[in-house]
DNA sequence: TGGCTGATGCGA
DNA sequence: CGCATCAGCCAA
C-alpha cells in the first residue's frame, strides 16, 4: 500500500526505527517476480558508541562504507562466508546506523521462496533467521547500496499495528565480543509470532 | 549438537 | 600477502 519513503529512514533514533519496522511489509522484485513478507524481528545497530556495530568507533572499510551514507539504503554483507544478511541503513550521512532484519512472516510469492530455499512445503523456518530470509527473498550482496525507494527492494506500511506492549525486547544475537554493549536490549520481536528466529 | 563455509580485514 | 575471524544454517 503506502511505500515507506526517505523521511522514515533518515530519523536519528535507530532504536525507535527498529521497533517501527515491526509489522511493516518487505518486498523484493527480482527478475519480475515479487516476494514479500511482514517483518517480525529486527535488531538495531548504532555507529556511534555501539561496539557491536560494524561501523563502531568510526571504523570504515570497503564493506561497511555504505552505512555512512544517508538512510534508506540496503546494506548486505556476507557472514560466515555463506549467509547474506540484509540491513537497512538509517539516519543521516556519517551517522552509521543500521537495522538488521532477522525474520519475516511470508506473504506473497511463497512458492518462489520455497524454490530458492530448496524446500518443498512452507515451514516456520522458511524466513526465520537473517540468512534464511535473504535467500528466500532473493537478496544478495549485489544489492548492497541499493536504494529502498525504488522497485527492486522496498518497504510498505500495510496498516499492521504493533503496539509497544506486543514487542519483546532482548539482547542481540552473537555479539558477545561487544563487551557491555552486548547487553543492550536492541533485539525486537513481535510477541506470539511463530515466524521468529530461535530464541536464545 | 557440531561441522561446514569463504569473504573480510586484520597483522606481518 | 596469509590466515584467523565470524551478527548462521543444516544434516544428523
Amino acid at each position: 500500500m503506502a511505500k515507506l519513503l526517505k523521511p522514515f529512514y533518515t530519523g536519528d533514533d535507530v532504536v525507535l526505527i527498529a521497533q517501527a519496522l515491526l509489522g511493516k511489509k518487505l518486498l523484493t522484485q527480482i527478475n519480475g517476480v515479487i516476494t514479500s513478507g511482514y517483518i517480525t524481528e529486527t535488531e538495531a545497530y548504532r555507529g556511534w558508541g555501539d561496539k557491536a556495530c560494524h561501523a563502531s568507533m568510526g571504523k570504515k572499510t570497503e564493506r561497511n562504507k555504505i552505512m555512512y551514507e544517508d538512510g534508506g539504503r540496503a546494506y548486505v554483507y556476507l557472514c560466515y562466508g555463506i549467509h547474506h544478511l540484509f540491513n537497512i541503513v538509517t539516519n543521516s550521512k556519517d551517522n552509521a546506523d543500521a537495522v538488521l532484519i532477522r525474520a519475516i512472516e511470508p506473504a506473497e510469492g511463497v512458492a518462489v521462496m520455497l524454490k530458492r530455499r530448496n524446500m518443498k512445503e512452507p515451514k516456520y523456518n522458511l524466513t526465520s533467521g537473517p540468512g534464511s530470509l535473504s535467500k528466500a527473498m532473493g537478496i544478495s550482496i549485489n544489492h548492497s547500496g541499493q536504494a529502498l525507494i525504488g522497485d527492486t527492494i522496498w518497504l510498505e506500511d500495510d496498516g499492521r499495528d504493533v503496539p509497544t506492549k506486543q514487542i519483546i525486547k532482548s539482547p542481540r544475537v552473537g555479539v558477545a565480543y561487544a563487551g557491555a554493549d552486548a547487553k543492550l536490549p536492541w533485539r525486537f520481536r513481535i510477541k506470539g509470532s511463530k515466524w521468529l528466529s530461535p530464541a536464545k
